[in-house]
DNA sequence: CCCCTCTCCTGATCGC
DNA sequence: TGCGATCAGGAGAGGG
């Protein structure tokens, strides 16, 4: 399940792959990817055609393309504002959602003239493809090499010829894609679907303090806001689970029944295994397929008790458990993580 | 307003 | 072998 490590490591991938450069073509596949915008899919890759894209940004598990007009080589001037200013693309990757990028180089038998008998991934439910030209908008992260691209396979000089492919694939169809405008929220700019969505502790102005007094003022168990994207975000069930056995809380405890401090330190511990979690990701990305699938694992092995129900408690030894909650699975250590005496009252 | 439950979806796995 | 039940869960709609 991607959360915020795994979404990272995917901006990070993208970053590489489309900062500075034109989108050639789009094409969505699956009305379903596109199910929050009502003119649908048609409509959306005609909106991202030509664009070029200035950067890939993310706040929590949320990721935006942010997508701007193509430099200016004389002709009419923009209309006021240009259509595209604060225009981006955010796709959310759901449960099963990948990103994966395939370049005409090294994949030319099945992308570009494709042969029939190379089938699409089932799962591939959108993509668009980007040309070999890139420009650098500004000096930010990851714009890869700015100049052609070698192995365009023509030589030519042409900014137009796609040189990659940026698949969207996503087996159980909670992800998707939806248009936006950036908006200013807090004096950063975000998409407006992603207004209401807290800063993640990864974010250098995440305000531990701040969400913590969030936090307090609920009534309700303590695991259940960790997983609310509206007090802090990025915070899936894994790493709300790890997060919780470090700080040694149990994840039933009433928020307003903990303290201050006690909160902040869970907030802490969950910034601690993403950035862990993260520098696995980070040596482990494959940048020619930008792999989300968290259930393939290779962030599982820095994981502390989330899916190791029986084994020993890296802490104490005794065996982790597994406990029902919100219907779905939580992970604790007995010994670790006392659970409170009472339910919420 | 606040809190909580339900629903969307597919494929792997399990028991009979 | 086949088939139904179960499980995984992020986010938003809707209910109490």
């Amino acid at each position: 399940m991607p959360e915020l490590p795994e979404v990272e490591v995917v901006r990070r991938g993208l970053a590489d792959h489309v900062a500075g450069r034109e989108i050639t073509a789009a094409r969505i596949l699956s009305p379903r990817t596109v199910r929050r915008f009502e003119p649908g899919g048609r409509e959306l890759a005609r909106m991202l055609a030509g664009r070029h894209v200035a950067r890939v940004a993310r706040r929590g598990k949320y990721l935006w393309f942010e997508l701007a007009d193509p430099p200016r080589t004389g002709g009419p001037a923009p209309s006021p504002g240009g259509d595209g200013a604060g225009r981006v693309l955010v796709v959310h990757l759901g449960m099963s959602g990948q990103m994966r990028v395939r370049s005409r180089r090294q994949d030319a038998s099945s992308f570009g003239s494709r042969p029939a008998f190379v089938q699409d991934h089932p799962h591939l439910r959108a993509y668009f493809d980007v040309s070999g030209l890139a420009y650098r908008a500004d000096g930010t992260d990851g714009a890869g090499p700015v100049g052609v691209v070698d192995g365009a396979g023509t030589g030519a000089a042409g900014g137009s010829e796609a040189v990659a492919r940026i698949e969207f694939l996503d087996q159980r169809t909670f992800g998707w894609w939806l248009p936006a405008q950036l908006v200013d929220v807090d004096g950063t700019r975000v998409p407006a679907p992603v207004a209401h969505i807290a800063r993640d502790p990864m974010d250098p102005r995440f305000d531990a303090a701040g969400a913590a007094r969030s936090m307090r003022a609920k009534h309700t168990e303590v695991k259940r806001l960790l997983l609310d994207q509206t007090m802090v975000s990025g915070i899936g069930n894994i790493y709300a689970d790890e997060a919780l056995w470090r700080a040694g809380v149990h994840g039933a405890r009433a928020a307003d029944a903990l303290t201050r401090p006690a909160l902040v330190r869970i907030l802490a511990a969950a910034r601690t295994v993403m950035a862990e979690a993260l520098e696995q990701g980070g040596t482990s990305f494959d940048a020619l397929y930008v792999n989300v699938n968290g259930e393939s694992g290779y962030f599982s092995r820095s994981l502390s008790v989330y899916g190791r129900v029986g084994e020993p408690c890296p802490r104490c030894g005794a065996p982790i458990r597994r406990e029902e909650f919100m219907n779905r699975s939580s992970y604790s250590c007995p010994r670790c993580q006392i659970r409170p005496r009472y339910p919420l009252r």
